[in-house]
DNA sequence: GCGACAG
DNA sequence: ATCTTGTCGC
């Protein structure tokens, strides 16, 4: 697929605070959806020699019968460090890089990492939406910053997660008993429609079949 | 100043 | 994220 890029990656943490609190303002956390979703992708990280190369892996499934239909892999030397608040800049410019090389364009693509569930409402999730602009969720593992109540044990159950009074994303149990997951709109999908498609994308497991078959291409080297 | 802190 | 074996539990 086609991408246009908004800006470089190499940066000072000053300088992407600013293109943070600027792109903010072209977030969309209602529905501008392509329906009937087709296709959902999920993009996933693994680093080698250190850290000092970053392997992104795209999986592309079919919805909602959640069948692979494409993979990509893509490498490129690490640019930016980890620092809580910036993971786009890690992460963005080699899931880029696997997603040019994706035939298939798909309806939404779930993300590892927070949406508008950030610091400066814009995590990982709206950057890389805005950019390709495609709908895009924030699906982190855990939390970054906000407050909620316990959610209960049951698959299906969640909390609104808040921070300052506003309303963030949600905590979501995605299978009985485990650990919750921390849902946020990314761009273009709201709370309670990005909700739906992760337990769409969660029949069996915590995380989603897209992210947990993108985890494995990112970790089996090759 | 003291914690908290996606991957 | 990554370094790493076995082990506890559904």
């Amino acid at each position: 697929m086609k991408i246009n890029q908004r800006h470089t990656w190499a940066l000072t943490t000053a300088e992407a605070i600013a293109i943070q609190e600027k792109l903010r303002g072209e977030i969309i956390t209602t529905d501008r959806i392509q329906t009937p979703v087709r296709y959902v992708a999920g993009v996933d990280m693994g680093f080698e020699a250190n850290g000092t190369i970053s392997r992104a892996a795209v999986a592309v499934l079919s919805f909602p019968s959640l069948q692979l239909q494409e993979t990509a892999i893509a490498r490129r030397p690490t640019s930016f460090p980890y620092i809580p608040g910036f993971l786009s800049f890690r992460e963005v410019p080699a899931v880029l890089d696997a997603l040019e090389k994706i035939n298939i364009t798909p309806d939404i693509i779930l993300c590892d990492g927070q949406g508008i569930a950030h610091p400066r409402r814009f995590g990982i999730a709206c950057h890389l939406g805005l950019i390709v602009d495609i709908p895009t969720i924030g699906v982190a593992k855990s939390l970054l910053i906000g407050k909620h109540q316990e959610v209960p044990a049951a698959r299906g159950s969640w909390q609104l997660l808040t921070d300052k009074g506003e309303t963030i994303g949600a905590v979501l149990r995605t299978r009985t008993g485990t650990k919750p997951l921390y849902i946020s709109s990314g761009h273009r999908v709201s709370l309670m429609t990005a909700i739906d498609y992760v337990l769409q994308c969660t029949p069996k497991y915590r995380l989603p079949e897209t992210t947990r078959i993108a985890d494995k291409l990112a970790s089996a080297k090759q």
